[in-house]
RNA sequence: GGGAGCAUAGCUCAGUUGGGAGAGCACUUGCCUUACAAGCAAGGGGUCACAGGUUCGAGCCCUGUUGUUCCCACCA
């Protein structure tokens, strides 16, 4: 142990700790929580990454929010446990196997659904782990001995149960409905997975010829999907057409007779009022056609092809077909014009490029409005409180206007459905065995070859991971979990799920708080992206800055909801930060040679002492009630600010009088102060920067071999001296006020000047005992104290501070014209002071209204300010005569 | 069409029940002061978007306006 500190390099390497820091913490199973019935746990689950991606920026920020609650609750004692795992992303995984058979000239069918999911499950052990690995780099503290995968055997039976149950309450159905097809997935999509962007297009009119010369004019942003038109639609309303209802008209290229129907549906008021309809492709005109019993004509292909229904057309993929169909309508004379037109098209959230079709089909649903009660219920009473609070109406928006939700895909990665069929008897059977025979003729099941939606597993993440749908020691204990952090962007896809998921399983709310945070932009406010970019691969950042560095600036100056400007600069600054803490605990641990801490002393302790520790009290204070409050980024401002202003531009730099001098009790308790202050930073830094304050903490004498993690710092009232810390704060303005002077006179650093200090009422003493403070902080050669009755030094720098008149005599150095200037700024600025107080003083209505306390204090300030202006004015009157 | 956020120093952002405008970066000046030049000290810089209102008092609360970002929504 000896010589411990020369192991402390001058600049803080984090490449050199990290890793070893993090295999420490593991293999001591620092992250394990133990249980103890006696307490309340604090548990969180990790948002599960998917296993094909890349940890991005975006992880980074997603683990940082709950890792800081981690660590702190598990600080404080909490039995505190943090899931992780992985989430088997049905689509995405899908596309990437998809992708890669293509690379050997393979489609999926080539090799079929048993050989497919092999495959993908060697990806997924090729790839799955990457994720993971990259997590640990960032310092995450969750429990890895619980990790899980949403296709784990336990997880996958919680999916089967949970369907199951559903379908035998009534709430999952199968049933033929317009869904949101993507042509490049070959699958349907819920209507969250559809984004919709805008898109100039046109806006097409077409004739259609009617009875009589009476042609009909209809506009539409989709003109191959007329060869699927079975009616055209008007307002009952509407007398242009009263007569034309009941009759038909002619529908160009297919060269057919299609009814002209009436349904409120048809606005009069946008185009000429009339609507083609086009049931098979367009879910508003499904509706008139179930309402009027029209004809569906689907003229599409899964992969987004025109099928046989489509005539000569057939093949062509709808943009072929757009323009094809607009030729011949031009040709043929029934283009009656084109104008430039904006709408939203609806895209798949996994290929952007591409357009999802509205596309009738047989599909499993999720029966939405008796799940969403309960789960409205809970937001509107308040049981699930949302940080920020404004995601509250965005939460109950969705949710007060939810449709039934769209589960099954037409993957074959996934949880597969399980209902079985049986084609001789024509029933169907969903059921939590595998059924081979049908229980009712005897005749062999098919299985149906769907799989579920991939949120449909994580819906139940919160309970799933901790062994439901059984009664395991982790359910009982840690369900429902504390909090549930998340990118306000799934709060459709996966919070709201849980929450009703978790009610309707389990019968409780999954978890009492959900914190958002927002997304990562770069420096200019756009967001990353592969395309731009503008990325910032954290990895990379790790290996440059440390861990620690990002960890913070992905932190600081962060309120909860809102998106973050992240740049290599910022990184740089909160790394410099970092080095600031790694030097600040080199020298304490330079001067702690021989130590042994004993506790503090509180008889021996100086202004100063009591300065930092009342200083500290407060900071621990705040610290802990914002992050109980979930203001993360306060609270790390908070220490920011204590760690670096106040311990190392003030008590570090006042320490060294008491180390290096000659008193071995002043010596002594200096030490004592100086351990339990940065102890008491390491620890308050610590969920924030785990990794290099765990390093210093191993270096610290009298910790044995313990973590950091062990506690808190506990707030300690004996230690609060707020009278003794205000004259500290006099004697700190002292000091800033001489050092200002000396700037401005452009005295030399070496150059020390004798001061004298004539005190106000009430400061001599504490003035008499802080000469120490004004030769190490202000370069001061000597202290002289005078009484208010003496005479003031002549030809002095001088100036007026709450505490006292000072003088410096700094004989050639002192020029009357400048020294007056900066005596008549100052004076300015006391009577702007005075100006303000007696302002609000003499207004009647402060005196009645504003609080007795606020009163009182602006009179003493007023009352002290004019009496330094007085002794200011008498500086300048004899600096004036000096003339 | 509905809803939400944002607008504070050159830039990025804090500002916790309304009570004397803050930080980091950038900038200017002086310092290699035995923890740290990834540092120290000092300094300059803001009609808190605009217009009203409530109040003794508004960056903060209310109304409106403008700009900007985002979410939701089946008018072709």
């Amino acid at each position: 142990m000896e010589n411990q500190e020369f192991n402390m390099e001058k600049v803080y390497s984090p490449s050199q700790i990290e890793d070893r820091i993090y295999e420490k913490w593991e293999s001591s199973g620092a992250f394990k929580p133990v249980i103890d019935p006696a307490k309340k746990p604090f548990t969180i689950v990790m948002p599960p990454p998917n296993i094909t991606g890349q940890l991005h920026i975006g992880h980074a920020l997603d683990e940082m929010p709950q890792d800081v609650l981690i660590r702190y609750h598990r600080m404080k004692g909490d039995p505190t446990l943090w899931v992780p795992g992985t989430d088997h992303a049905a689509i995405a995984t899908e596309v990437k196997v998809v992708e890669s058979l293509a690379k050997e000239g393979l489609t999926k069918y080539d090799i079929g659904r048993e050989k497919f999911l092999e495959r993908t499950w060697e990806w997924k052990k090729e790839y799955g782990g990457r994720i993971v690995r990259q997590l640990r780099k960032l310092g995450v503290s969750c429990d890895w001995s619980r990790e899980r995968f949403t296709m784990d055997e336990g997880l996958s039976r919680a999916v089967r149960e949970t369907f199951v149950r559903l379908y035998e309450k009534g709430l999952i159905y199968r049933g033929k409905r317009m869904i949101n097809w993507c042509p490049a997935c070959q699958s349907a999509l819920s209507d969250a997975e559809v984004e919709y962007v805008e898109q100039q297009s046109f806006l097409w009119h077409i004739r259609y010829p009617g009875p009589d010369g009476r042609d009909i004019v209809v506009a539409t942003t989709r003109p191959e999907t007329m060869l699927g038109d079975t009616a055209v639609c008007v307002n009952p309303k509407d007398e242009r057409y009263t007569d034309l209802v009941g009759k038909t008209v002619l529908l160009p290229i297919m060269n057919k007779q299609i009814p002209i129907v009436a349904d409120d549906y048809a606005e009069m008021e946008f185009g000429t009022g009339a609507v083609k309809m086009t049931p098979a492709h367009d879910p508003n005109d499904y509706e008139v056609a179930l309402r009027h019993n029209l004809d569906v004509i689907c003229v599409l292909t899964e992969d987004g092809h025109m099928n046989e229904n489509a005539g000569r057309f057939q093949g062509m993929t709808t943009m072929e077909c757009r323009k094809a169909v607009v030729k011949e309508l031009e040709d043929e004379g029934y283009l009656v014009k084109v104008e430039p037109y904006t709408h939203n098209v609806g895209t798949c959230y996994r290929h952007h490029d591409t357009v999802v079709e509205p596309y009738l089909s047989d599909q499993w649903f999720v029966s939405m409005k008796p799940l969403a009660e309960p789960a409205i219920e809970v937001a509107r009473n308040g049981q699930l409180q949302f940080v920020p609070d404004r995601f509250r109406k965005t939460y109950l928006n969705w949710m007060e206007n939810i449709r039934d939700w769209c589960i099954s895909r037409q993957l074959w990665w996934g949880h597969r459905i399980p209902a079985f069929y049986c084609d001789t008897c024509g029933e169907m059977f969903v059921s939590r065995e595998d059924l081979t025979t049908c229980p009712k003729c005897g005749a062999p099941l098919r299985q149906d070859e769907d799989v579920l939606d991939t949120w449909f597993s994580s819906a139940l993440w919160p309970f799933s991971t901790l062994g439901w749908p059984d009664e395991t020691e982790d359910f009982k204990y840690f369900y429902p979990n504390s909090v549930l952090s998340c990118g306000y962007d799934i709060i459709f896809f996966w919070l709201a799920r849980m929450v009703f998921s978790g009610i309707e399983q389990t019968g409780k709310l999954p978890f009492h708080t959900a914190l958002f945070h927002g997304l990562v932009r770069d420096a200019q406010g756009r967001k990353m992206s592969k395309s731009l970019g503008n990325g910032i691969d954290p990895i990379e950042i790790i290996n440059k800055y440390g861990a620690d560095a990002l960890r913070f600036s992905l932190s600081i100056n962060v309120s909860p909801g809102s998106d973050i400007r992240l740049s290599e600069e910022k990184v740089e600054s909160y790394r410099n930060f970092a080095n600031k803490i790694w030097n600040a605990a080199r020298f304490v641990l330079m001067n702690l040679q021989g130590f042994t801490p004993e506790g503090i002393p509180t008889e021996h302790l100086t202004l100063a002492d009591q300065w930092i520790l009342t200083q500290f009290q407060s900071a621990a204070k705040d610290i802990t009630e914002n992050l109980e409050a979930f203001d993360l980024g306060y609270a790390a401002t908070r220490i920011y600010d204590f760690a670096w202003s106040t311990f190392c531009d003030w008590y570090i730099e006042i320490a060294k009088q008491g180390l290096y001098g000659d008193d071995p009790v002043r010596k002594k308790t200096t030490q004592e102060v100086l351990y339990y202050v940065l102890i008491g930073i390491l620890k308050l830094l610590h969920p924030y920067m785990p990794f290099i304050t765990e390093e210093i903490y191993g270096y610290l004498p009298g910790v044995d071999g313990m973590l950091i993690s062990a506690q808190w710092p506990e707030i300690r009232p004996e230690y609060d001296f707020p009278a003794e810390a205000a004259r500290m704060e006099g004697i700190m303005e002292i000091v800033r006020t001489i050092r200002n002077m000396r700037a401005e006179m452009n005295v030399a650093p070496g150059r020390r000047a004798s001061l004298i200090l004539k005190p106000h009422e009430g400061w001599k003493d504490a003035l008499s005992t802080a000469e120490g403070y004004f030769t190490r902080l202000a370069f001061a050669s000597s202290l002289t104290i005078l009484d208010p009755s003496s005479p003031n030094p002549e030809k002095s720098a001088s100036a007026v501070t709450e505490a006292c008149e000072l003088f410096m005599p700094l004989g050639e150095l002192v020029d009357v014209e400048k020294e007056l200037k900066r005596l008549e700024k100052d004076k300015k600025s006391l009577e702007g002071e005075i100006a303000r107080a007696s302002g609000k003083l003499s207004n009647p209505g402060f005196l009645s209204k504003a609080p007795a306390n606020l009163v009182e204090q602006e009179k003493t300030k007023l009352e002290t300010n004019k009496q330094l202006l007085e002794k200011l004015a008498a500086r300048i009157q004899e600096m004036e005569n000096l003339r």
